[in-house]
DNA sequence: ATCCGGAAAT
DNA sequence: ATTTCCGGAT
């Protein structure tokens, strides 16, 4: 297979340079501030993530401040992201990063609970400046549309090295987002103002899996449960039953739930409260 | 392959 | 009313 590059990366990053989103922690290289971004920002759009990225680095500058702090504490702060498990798993993470150092760990941040493919390459490229690609949801439908793959990721795996030849990665991932995000994006993407139209494959046929209905669901009823724990502390789940208008069974599968991801704690007296432990 | 929140855009 | 979001764990 052969596969021309230079002239993608030429106009990508040209048009990168006038149209990149501005934001605080891209000028930043420290890896605190680089993990904390990417947690928060994990399916999450960035102009709403960076609200929460000041409010965590400002009330956590460094890593042990978050590790001295409390699982209450994190998810107040959290309130409004969702996905409340990645607040437990940065939680836990930041013990082990206060402990090893990042420098410690690397070049394995898998090993942080909460930290997959995508974010180890995101600290990777921003931090260290190593030659990946941060392969997100971004990244993958713009090389399968331009370069006509139904599978970016075997493509990625192949052509990773020739993308990022003489090219710092930094620049090439934030490119490949920002444009994935302002021109080749999910639904009615901008091909007509597209500086890559002319060679571009077109191929539009990476399926998308359309998610569960929230409204509902049972992450709808955990979000309301954490949010009452929150505001009313301990509770009987009697109580917390009612509140939540929900029959028993459901919630008991939804309250076990939450304590394998360690999100709450249930006693032997019923009582139910955000894990303290 | 399925589960996991919630706000904003469309 | 539906889709989207700089994913990860099981």
């Amino acid at each position: 297979m052969e596969v021309k590059t230079k002239n993608f990366k030429n106009v990508l990053l040209k048009w990168y340079k006038r149209n990149k989103r501005e934001y605080s922690w891209r000028n930043d290289s420290d890896p605190w501030s680089i993990y904390l971004l990417e947690v928060i920002s994990q399916q999450t759009q960035l102009s709403r993530a960076d609200k929460y990225y000041k409010k965590f680095i400002k009330e956590f500058p460094a890593p042990k401040d978050m590790a001295t702090s409390s699982l209450k504490k994190i998810l107040e702060m959290w309130s409004g992201l969702g996905y409340n498990s990645r607040a437990k798993r940065m939680f836990e993470s930041s013990k082990i990063i206060a402990e090893k150092s990042f420098d410690g760990l690397y070049p394995d941040f898998q090993q942080l609970p909460g930290v997959g493919p995508y974010t180890e390459n995101a600290l990777l490229s921003f931090v260290y400046n190593e030659k990946v690609i941060t392969e997100d949801i971004n990244v993958k439908r713009i090389i399968s549309r331009y370069f006509g793959v139904k599978n970016p990721k075997k493509f990625i795996e192949r052509f990773s090295s020739l993308l990022l030849k003489n090219t710092e990665s930094r620049k090439l991932n934030q490119a490949l987002m920002d444009f994935g995000s302002i021109i080749c994006r999910p639904r009615n993407p901008l091909c007509l103002n597209c500086p890559l139209e002319n060679s571009c494959k077109k191929y539009f046929n990476l399926e998308t899996k359309s998610q569960e209905k929230f409204f509902g669901s049972n992450r709808e009823v955990r979000g309301k449960l954490i949010k009452i724990l929150l505001k009313k502390g301990r509770l009987n789940i009697n109580t917390l039953q009612q509140e939540l208008n929900t029959d028993q069974e459901k919630l008991d599968k939804i309250i076990k739930n939450l304590q394998k991801d360690g999100l709450v704690k249930l006693n032997k007296n019923n009582l139910i409260d955000i894990n303290s432990s």
